[in-house]
DNA sequence: CCTAGTTGTGAGAGCGCTCCCAAGACAGGG
DNA sequence: CCCTGTCTTGGGAGCGCTCTCACAACTAGG
């Protein structure tokens, strides 16, 4: 291994002004420069980040967190790009990211102690939990710098407009004449699905529709916890449904065909999230599009920004727009739809 | 901070003989040794990771490497599963894992060394690429400790058998009568793809039916690029498709939809992963399942075991075995298959 | 021409840990 | 009782880098 020594030797100046020339510092004599430059160039000096970070009690490390709560939900695809946008954003500033699964309910703990204390990890972005998670809990109190996805009370976070999405899904369906429109929730205890649940309620109440307790259930954001909805919802006779997860969104069309139903012509349904699945289901899903890479990308630009220490003083949470894609499982066609906006456009209303 | 000299004054012995405790070394006495612990907890100490690593040059910390060729396939369900299994390596055996996706070409070069020369990482597992991709050469070349995923000429690997699930999918098709059976393969650069190539040709020949070039295409492993790869094969009128990936599968069955042909009645299709996907498609997807999760589990052990010096001398590349799942796009239910496999037994042939 | 300020450079003390080596204490064999 | 060996402990030199401080050299103002 060649060191900042070597270098200063072959250059014939001092460890010091090796260490200047390296890290840019001012100071250094435009002649001395060149030399060192070229004793480094020449001996194919890389400096040790292991050492640096000894020194300067700086990693450049940052960490994604799953909490447990979501690690079974992790094969969705929201979570591959969400991590693109963030490894994108980590390869931009120069970080590394470490991808923490907290896989283990008996060893979340220790997990964390591992990863966060003393680590090499500086800050960590953690995806969508509950306020109550463990994880949560434990970030808040060590106040490590830390940004979430999604709201988080008492985190500096990211978010996209859950309301916004969810009121535009309604209204879209509403606007197509669907009266008995049901809707399949994420866990309650997120802050997410809450607001995409006020977005819902809000929607019908604006067109006089009473809002009815049985037509909304708990799907888990899994397939099979959709599944297990829709059957509960099916005695009900819902027109539409309005679904908080594109991958439960399958689950519920798969679930309607098992039925015998069919999808738009029995049961309208409108998802939400946009991943790539949801154009490749049968039929094509309606969906609301969150910019997911972006929302990862956010997060991690807004770490970075902190551990730099840029940008001080208090900030303001970050909410990204949503957008409805209309395909067919809502029973009309894209073109209809555009035709049917440029009368009437839709107002996208921010909340927060 | 606390620090082992923290500790040390407390317990009232040496820096050393602290040192010794922590990492339980021998040659402490009992008694020694009960108070340096009572010191440690009192504290609260917990050694600092980079100034060990600084001495004992080890971080435990490893790399999943994504190779720019791959990364828009990211999404794609294998890659969350693979990752999974991946870091519940790690977790089990005190590793970090960093996620490396190459997602510039232009800086692929750059991202390389600064990860791999002289960073954390003492190692790396690189998802299956072909022999010639940079990262791979580059691998290659440093000697730095690597496993990848997939085989891979001069690396050590964990692959599964893809020759026989490619086969077996094939002679399933057979079975049921099919004959004129096209196949949709990944890029022939990866040898997985040859391999899958080979199996489904071998399959043919075994049953007298010639190999027609025409019926090979090329889809890329991607949605999309199975689509279009439908629409060359299909003026060629094939009975049954066997398709390299679960997700260019659903393109397949996308575009075979688009031209009002229906899954199976007028063509069968076969798929390779079993990712969650194959069982939402309508029909749900008989598919050859590899098990992923253990791959990215295994990549992951044999990687530490070889940095941890464990299992030294020349090992065995590992290759495992993949299972056929039958569901209802080739034409035939589980039910029916059970039946028909219980008259003749099909043999699970391996390779390698 | 003296002083104050600025620029350029080197010395050296850490950062927190590991690990080699020396040395003291004690045991057992001759 | 001495010598060799084992167990136990402490001292101290690193690991490769940063950063403060001191100091020399040079500039410019009065």
């Amino acid at each position: 291994m060649v060191t900042l020594e070597d270098v200063a030797r072959l250059a014939g100046v001092s460890r010091s002004t090796v260490s200047r020339v390296i890290n840019g510092q001012p100071h250094v004599r435009a002649e001395t420069k060149a030399r060192v430059l070229a004793a480094v160039e020449r001996l194919g000096y890389r400096p040790h980040p292991i050492a640096r970070s000894l020194a300067t009690r700086r990693t450049k490390v940052v960490s994604m967190l799953i909490p447990e709560s979501l690690t079974k939900l992790f094969s969705d695809q929201f979570f591959a790009i969400l991590l693109q946008g963030a490894v994108h954003a980590c390869n931009t500033r120069g970080y590394q990211m470490v991808l923490a699964l907290f896989d283990d309910p008996r060893r979340q703990e220790e997990l964390y102690r591992q990863l966060l204390q003393n680590g090499y990890v500086e800050g960590a972005v953690v995806a969508s939990a509950a306020p109550d998670d463990p994880v949560i809990q434990a970030l808040r109190e060590d106040g490590i710098p830390v940004v979430a996805v999604g709201k988080q009370p008492g985190l500096p976070y990211v978010d996209v407009n859950n309301y916004g999405g969810a009121r535009m899904a309604t209204e879209h369906l509403l606007s197509l004449g669907y009266r008995r429109i049901a809707t399949i929730t994420g866990p309650l205890s997120h802050l997410h699905v809450q607001d995409r649940l006020a977005g819902y309620r809000d929607a019908l109440k604006a067109h006089g529709i009473p809002y009815e307790e049985e037509l909304v259930v708990e799907g888990g954001f899994t397939e099979v916890g959709a599944m297990a909805a829709v059957a509960k919802l099916l005695p009900l006779r819902p027109e539409a449904i309005f679904v908080q997860s594109d991958t439960m969104a399958a689950g519920v069309m798969r679930a309607l065909r098992s039925h015998g139903l069919r999808v738009p012509e029995d049961v309208a349904v409108v998802g939400f999230d946009d991943i790539p699945l949801a154009s490749l289901l049968d039929p094509p899903l309606t969906t609301v599009r969150q910019p997911i890479r972006l929302l990862g990308f956010m997060a991690v630009e807004l770490l970075v920004d902190l551990l730099d220490g840029h940008n001080p003083g208090p900030r303001e949470n970050t909410v990204l727009p949503v957008e409805l894609v209309v395909r067919s499982s809502c029973g009309i066609t894209r073109k209809q739809f555009l035709e049917k906006r440029s009368e009437k456009p839709f107002p996208v209303k921010g909340e927060t």
